[in-house]
DNA sequence: ATAGGGTTAG
């Protein structure tokens, strides 16, 4: 079968269009071949192709199986259309296939990781729901909701999942570990972070690669270089094999700890342990020396990059961006922008909101407001961040009614302002006597 | 032939 051997080879391009000639000959087909195209599309993030395959087997009468439809609803949940996600689960009902774990997983995974707010209390729903239908969670379940609770900075409703989990008889695994011990790590608690890590050492669990990246991460972050040098030393001494991600992470804290030189060492030594640099190894740096504004390196970098077949993405021209800008150069960081588009990078809001910042700080009102048309005409609509730099700089302007005007609108779409807009509404309208029309909307926000 | 964790920019 032509389409299996394809996909087994890692050619899921070729066992695409294999599929798609395959024309209506049902005999041609079965679930077999098409559930590994299947699964490899949904690795790709090639949704719109997963959907197209799910429509043609069951347009071809291929036969489906319950796995079939775990993979489609997967690849639905994580590039985030929990609707058609949703749609599949009942198409799948229809067919007379009940969701199972791995189904429910799926669901609860795509909340967990599609942000917004109150997210946690409807994957919570669906635990519920599950339960409810008879699936029993298993540890994958709590893991993926450690992992939410986590990165929505709520350690103690991720403490209380762990507890649960241990009261329902599964056992912690390293990946369990490793979550909470990132989400202590992200709010700074390392030592609670270490006495995670010392407690799963007795439990009999061996922390492996990603445990030391968090911890690296965490301590690196906080700038405990000394920590963050050890951790890396140890995982080598273990027999460890770091990765990419390890050093990565590793040289992105000593660039913001501006040891360029330490950072160019492990740029260095990652070529004698046969690891491939990749584009955030680049970037990381690329940073670092764009701090230095040592611009020479920089390009002698972007052009080792290149040599290297790799190619700089959205986030390095984002921070070629930002440097332009904070040396006070908003004209020449929107040539660049309008360069990243010739070759064919389509700028996201960090792009344009770091332009219009720029603009902001240069007092350049006229030229933000031109950026946030261009923006918009490119589909991205004005998010928070655009809000609050657009108001603080029309209050640095002394024109508090324009950015009171803009905290409205920003309101009227249902944009929910965060702390910094709150901060920012405090310093340069309330303690200068102005008093917005949301005041006191905006305490309740603080206050959460 | 199906699920969970780690790095970068405002």
């Amino acid at each position: 079968m032509l389409v299996l051997a394809y996909v087994e080879n890692m050619k899921t391009r070729l066992g695409f269009e294999a599929f798609k000639r395959a024309g209506d000959y049902a005999f041609k087909l079965s679930v077999t071949s098409c559930n590994p195209l299947l699964s490899a599309l949904v690795k790709e993030n090639e949704i719109g192709d997963v959907d197209y395959v799910y429509k043609e087997m069951i347009r071809r009468r291929v036969e489906v199986n319950v796995i079939s439809f775990n993979i489609i609803i997967n690849g639905m949940c994580k590039v985030g259309k929990l609707n058609k996600a949703r749609d599949a689960i009942q198409d799948m009902k229809a067919w007379g296939f009940l969701p199972d774990v791995f189904t429910y997983n799926a669901l609860i995974n795509g909340y967990c990781k599609k942000g917004g707010i109150g997210k946690m209390y409807k994957a919570d729903a669906i635990l519920k729901e599950m339960i409810e239908s008879e699936v029993r969670p298993n540890e994958i379940t709590f893991n993926i909701l450690i992992d939410g609770f986590c990165k929505d900075e709520n350690i103690s409703a991720a403490m209380r999942v762990f507890e649960e989990m241990r009261t329902q008889g599964l056992k912690p695994t390293v990946v369990t570990y490793n979550n909470l011990i990132n989400g202590l790590c992200l709010e700074g608690r390392l030592d609670e972070a270490i006495g995670l890590l010392d407690e799963m050492v007795g439990l009999g669990l061996k922390p492996n690669v990603v445990t030391y990246n968090v911890l690296i991460n965490g301590f690196g972050k906080k700038g405990k270089m000394k920590e963050a040098t050890d951790l890396f030393d140890n995982i080598v001494k273990k027999g460890i094999a770091p990765t990419v991600i390890t050093y990565n992470t590793l040289i992105d804290a000593y660039c913001k700890d501006g040891r360029m030189e330490d950072a160019f060492a492990l740029h260095k030594s990652m070529v004698d342990r046969g690891i491939f640099r990749d584009v955030s190894t680049y970037n990381c740096l690329i940073t670092g020396l764009c701090r230095e504004g040592n611009i020479p390196v920089v390009r002698k970098l972007i052009n080792e990059m290149i040599n290297n077949g790799l190619k700089a993405d959205v986030v390095t021209y984002n921070i070629l961006i930002d440097a332009f800008c904070k040396e006070g150069e908003s004209r020449k960081a929107a040539r660049v922008l309008d360069e990243m588009v010739k070759i064919g990078l389509r700028p996201n809001h960090v792009t344009y909101n770091t332009l219009m910042l720029g603009h902001c700080r240069e007092g350049n009102l006229r030229a933000a407001l031109n950026v946030r048309t261009q923006m918009e005409k490119d589909g991205r609509r004005a998010n928070v961040v655009t809000y609050n730099v657009l108001i603080k700089g029309f209050c640095k302007k002394g024109k508090l009614e324009d950015a009171n005007g803009l905290l409205n609108e920003m309101l009227e779409k249902g944009l929910i302002p965060n702390r910094t807009t709150y901060e920012i509404v405090k310093e340069e309208m309330v303690e200068k006597g102005f008093v917005p029309d949301i005041e006191g909307h905006l305490y309740s926000i603080s206050a959460s």
